[in-house]
DNA sequence: TGGAATGTTGGAAC
DNA sequence: CGTTCCAACATTCC
């Protein structure tokens, strides 16, 4: 389900709810005092990065999705809601299997709108300039570091890489300007790309390198391993991404 | 059918 | 005290 584009999507499909009053709130969630939220108003929907962001007159319920989470709208399924909304009209919001927190601080100090890849305010130059700042880093781990890149999650990492030509275990600094540039501009391209092909259900058609055993380009087997500090599974052509140590 | 996966967190270990 | 590591969580698919 969740990276940037798919909950962006997820908030296309809900802005309607924008101004609607809820009536009622229920769910397993233990993180949040759920009777806080009956009788409130939504005033905005939001996102940021794998974040959305539901704001209310004094706070905000924040829902992120992780590795497993979905959602209904206007409908369930056979599972108990970690938050279920409910609205007039028999009109509601289920969310499962998602960690839900609450903000109580502004938004606008919480997040840097500027590192939401999926944000038109999202500043290439301060990403660079975050980039260099981190030269002994894999540039594996940056492509995953939320605070860089907000909203990019491992799809991103394994296509952006596969693009750009770059090893996963390249280091940063050891990267001339011009691929680092390339790095940044090919996320905010993929998440274009992610969004576009997501609403066509055509994600995975696309993918060139996530859980592929040949690379496209020179046909060579493509190398399959679990890198970085979070272990987490790469896919890569030795012969065609480049490394940069 | 056991294992792995688009992710994060919190606490233990050092 | 900072950094690193890992278990835990939870659902779906193959």
């Amino acid at each position: 389900m969740p990276e940037g584009p798919s909950i962006i999507i997820l908030k296309e499909e809900t802005i309607a709810f924008k101004g609607r009053k809820i009536l009622n709130a229920e769910g397993s969630t233990k993180k949040i005092d759920i009777g806080d939220l009956i009788g409130q108003r939504i005033i905005d929907i939001k996102t940021w990065g794998k974040h959305f962001l539901i704001c209310l007159p004094k706070f905000t319920i924040r829902i992120h999705l992780l590795m497993f989470g979905s959602y209904r709208i206007n409908e369930g399924k056979n599972a108990t809601p970690r938050l279920r909304l409910s609205f007039s009209n028999n009109e509601e919001l289920n969310f499962y299997a998602c960690a839900i927190t609450r903000i109580d601080r502004p938004l606008d100090e919480v997040y840097d709108w500027s590192a939401d890849v999926m944000n038109k305010k999202f500043d290439t130059r301060k990403a660079n300039k975050k980039l260099k700042e981190e030269p002994m880093e894999f540039i594996c781990d940056a492509i995953l570091d939320q605070d860089i890149f907000a909203g990019a999650g491992n799809i991103f990492k394994n296509e952006v890489l596969f693009r750009a030509r770059i090893h996963p275990l390249s280091k940063i600094g050891s990267l001339p300007d011009t691929k680092r540039r390339e790095v940044v501009k090919e996320v905010i391209r993929y998440g274009k790309d992610f969004l576009k092909w997501k609403k066509a259900f055509v994600l995975r058609k696309h993918w060139e390198a996530h859980t592929k055993k040949t690379c496209p380009r020179d046909g060579n087997r493509f190398t399959k391993a679990y890198l970085g500090k979070t272990h987490r599974r790469t896919f890569f052509c030795d012969v065609c991404q480049k490394l940069y140590s």
